[in-house]
DNA sequence: TGCCAAAACTAATACCATTAGTTATTGTTA
DNA sequence: TAACAATAACTAATGGTATTAGTTTTGGCA
């Protein structure tokens, strides 16, 4: 009556993100990961502790799939081209996977370790990235803060369609970067 | 049995953005509005048609006040130092208003008409604040979408706590601020 | 004073996450 | 191969959510 289907905490994992990005995360439940897998709710119990368990992880996973995304767009570019190209990589992963993205920020434990080493390699990534300006330490701080405002701000406004009439994206975002740039030189 | 307050919708909506500000958003439900004006839930849909109705009253409310901040915080101030003042007065509302400041984005119904007037009056603020700068419309455009993410980027990750350890904030968003104005300049 | 509309109520529906207890399946061991 | 143990599915139930329907109470006005 039950023929076991090869589920596991990783293929729960996955049609929790597919769910999430393919129809936003507030679409997560247990009822919709259960149906995408065709089991009954209180099964998903053998594979994950909660609901909000399964949250951590999929911010877990997204960190780790924005920095993969941030650093493959920079493989060897050097200088300023750099530091657009990593931002290109948070962008397009915010773009791709805008629930997973949003998961990334919405977590619900934010003291978890695991996250927080996740988004320290992020922030390692951007502090490498701009060690050329030869900024103080300090001065390093309020720079990465600042290029992490401006990713996170653009990409979530873009999402929520908070630019209003959806024009010219692409060149308002090339244009921002420039001119972050242009500040960061002293 | 059930001697009548002088509810009103204004009522039902201060309540819940109490709730939202003190609690957050997320504790904002028919239940704990109703428990904090003595009424049972139902009784509520005699001033609100819904909860998600309720919602976007106020990311109303919440845009309108955010615009007053702003206003208010540049009076008598002009150049950069204008441009400074709005950012804090947008900082200042995000910081003491955090679940009313997240209901603007978190906005069931983004394409309410009032909603989008009283958005772009934001934009038309912003838009004035930079016009001694004598851009042209597009780089405008560009520029206010720049201000935009900034603002709302920092605002977001402070609130999330995404920054980390959050140690020298407010000479980190003067930084930024300032590394963005720099920028500006041609 | 009596009536009516407004605003409270209770009860019920349909969703949600979660837990307890049961059954079925699968892999391992005697 | 037969039996057992562990795993993973199930059903049923609990307490939470928003919402609707139908009922009662209240307070102001004719």
């Amino acid at each position: 009556m039950s023929p076991r289907i090869g589920l596991s905490k990783q293929k729960v994992l996955e049609a929790a993100i597919n769910i999430a990005d393919d129809e936003g995360i507030e679409k997560v439940t247990m009822a919709t990961i259960a149906k995408k897998l065709n089991i009954k709710p209180p099964s998903l119990y053998n594979h994950i502790s909660s609901l909000s368990a399964l949250k951590t992880e999929m911010a877990l996973v997204g960190i780790q799939q924005l920095y993969s995304s941030m650093k493959a767009n920079m493989e060897g570019i050097s200088g300023d081209e750099r530091v657009i190209a990593l931002s290109k990589g948070y962008l397009n992963f915010a773009r791709n996977h805008p629930g997973l993205y949003e998961s990334t920020l919405a977590a619900p434990n934010a003291q978890d370790k695991e996250i927080y080493e996740a988004a320290n390699k992020i922030v390692q990534l951007a502090v490498q990235t701009i060690k050329h300006y030869n900024f103080t330490k300090e001065e390093e701080l309020h720079v990465v803060r600042g290029l992490r405002s401006l990713l996170h701000g653009f990409s979530s406004l873009e999402k929520a369609n908070g630019f209003g009439i959806p024009i010219k994206l692409n060149h308002s975002f090339d244009y921002i970067m420039t001119t972050y740039l242009k500040g960061m030189k002293r």
